[in-house]
DNA sequence: CATGAATGAGTGTTCATTCAT
DNA sequence: TATGAATGAACACTCATTCAT
């Protein structure tokens, strides 16, 4: 009977150094090395767990991605627009440390995304998570909105994304220049904007 | 000073081996030899130019600063609200071949920028003149359009900033998901929310 | 003792794992992982059964050993010339399959005894029995034949060893240039010549 | 001005101290730092000189097959039998140290050659170079020679060909059981043979 | 200015081996 | 007996950097 261990949380606990790595170091110093030292195991014992060093990295991207996307299935159907707008905010932008994590490893796998094409087919399951609950929000403001609004969802859907996805880079990138706080204000104006009667989401969140 | 000159445009053609490598391999492919070879020199040669590889890259980096910077420097003050849109689509967004480059650089840098403080500081250059373009372009709508837009200058300025980069980095990842001509269509109705009024920048460009 | 026939089986099924590594990927392919695999084991299971890789690859080049010397040993003392010169046709040559991965693992193992002694030993032995059988061969044609030959024996021998291995060498490595007829038309001639009177081994093999 | 070398005469080096790694422990310990070191330098050092160990060890191989070849072409038509008996001893054999080295080292790659198809064009090199010297002594003998041969010259020169390679083969592996005596002396006996009328090479060589 | 020689550290990966279970 | 965990050394290869020329 060999000791027992159990797989999946070591590949777990492994993808979470890779975090650490990526978020103190970049993805550049994602070795098989640094990151079994920095999960405090020897290079060869990693290779139990992961074959590769894609298949690590991959393992790890995939770990934002199901986060991402269980955080959006997990979704209630939201009453009433401010409860959709909570949502977006308190789920899907990086306004405390958990989020904030996986949006760091998240731009980090970007860069690389750019040029593999196994990351970037993850990174697309996340894009078209995003822009899933993005729609949805579109469509609740919408429809249950006490508002006369006749939205192009889909083109809206889209800014929404895009501004989201650029709010978090933002903040990635520059935290001090677009802060929890700002990304709140930014985002609570832009969904009152698509309220042309000026319901204001903004004044007191 | 012709060797100035000479010293200086090779740093130029240095740097656009660069970007050429970046674009066909990724960053992390940009090695003193390889772009060495792509710019058809040894490695040694180079160092005359660039004493280390970091100082390579940052060069490479602020030469989309410059670039950025001088586009929007040479923006003429917009006689109207119209001009102001064309000019965030024509100069800012990636529309054109050598737009495109810039921005799949750019982007590349900001994966390296998140841990490297050097290049961070340029790629905040590169931020803040994005920024002062988009605050421009609001301010333009605010001031000279036909409308009695009472806006937050700042505020809807970040909006634009976010909305753009976003918008940017996923024609950069998802070309397919977000082409050229959506990135105006998108932009358009932004302009076009942000008149309450109704002018519709949209319907025909 | 039921347990020790399981066990020299179980090491007869690890040599027989170890031979179709080598003829497959070459011996250098032939690790202590790769043959696990191939015989549907644990790497570990197999220390029980080898304690060290070099034992392991040892023992299998006995079984070459072990079966050329078993065949040899079993060769009825022949009648009549010919006789003699269809065991060595069927018996020593690589014309089936079963004798030519023996011919090609034999080689294998020939590269590597080159510098291992504890294989060279081995290889030592083979390379005895196939000299005891090339000197039977060579005695029964001097003896029972019904010529007047009168050969040095123990050169013949030599020189009868030295083509097959050189028949069997062509073999292994260029299986185009040296098929099984060629070497049945080559060694048929080369007894021939031995028999001065012209009795025609070749005329109808 | 850089520091310049003989690019040619590195390789050489190189090469042959991968003959003397090969000789000395086998061809699987030579990789590169071995022979880097077994040449005086360090393993980046061989880089400039050969870009994979496959192209390191092929050039090492090819040293083989030049030396072989050349050796033949340079073989002046013998005038007589004798002659072209004494040149099969002198170039063909591992009679001296030079060409001791050589034929280990072909063995050694031989093994190789069994998987390696690089490897395998080369050694047929050798192969096709040798044999085409098996045929030319023997066409010679036969038609030269003060006898009535009427001899298969393909057959016969095949025949030559595995004994040379057999004859070689035991030395290598054994060379206590088959010396360079003794080969001259079983070579002497085949030629003999060749000619039925008994004009004999071995009486006195 | 420019080159190629050379180094040593780092990469991912494979491996034989040891050990606790 | 048998397994998987774990290690540390080795492998080929890439790289940034230094240096003599």
């Amino acid at each position: 009977m060999p000791k027992l261990v159990d797989h999946e949380q070591r590949r777990r606990d492994l993808a979470e150094a890779v975090w650490r790595v990526i978020r103190r170091d970049g993805i550049d110093r994602a070795s098989v090395r640094t990151v079994a030292r920095e999960a405090g195991w020897s290079a060869g014992a990693l290779r139990h767990y992961f074959g590769t060093q894609s298949e690590l990295l991959g393992f790890a991207m995939q770990l934002v991605v199901e986060r991402v996307e269980g955080r959006i299935a997990a979704l209630e159907p939201p009453k009433e627009p401010r409860e959709a707008v909570e949502q977006l905010l308190h789920e899907l932008l990086p306004l405390d440390d958990e989020r904030r994590a996986e949006n760091e490893v998240f731009f980090a796998f970007t860069g690389r995304a750019l040029v593999d094409a196994a990351l970037r087919t993850r990174h697309e399951e996340v894009h078209d998570a995003l822009r899933a609950g993005c729609t949805r929000a579109v469509e609740t403001l919408a429809t249950i909105g006490p508002t006369r609004l006749s939205l192009d969802t889909a083109l809206e859907a889209e800014r929404l994304h895009a501004l989201i996805d650029g709010l978090a880079l933002h903040n990635a990138i520059h935290p001090g220049r677009m802060p929890p706080e700002r990304i709140v204000a930014l985002l609570a104006r832009h969904l009152d904007s698509l309220d042309a009667g000026g319901s204001t989401y903004a004044r007191d969140s």
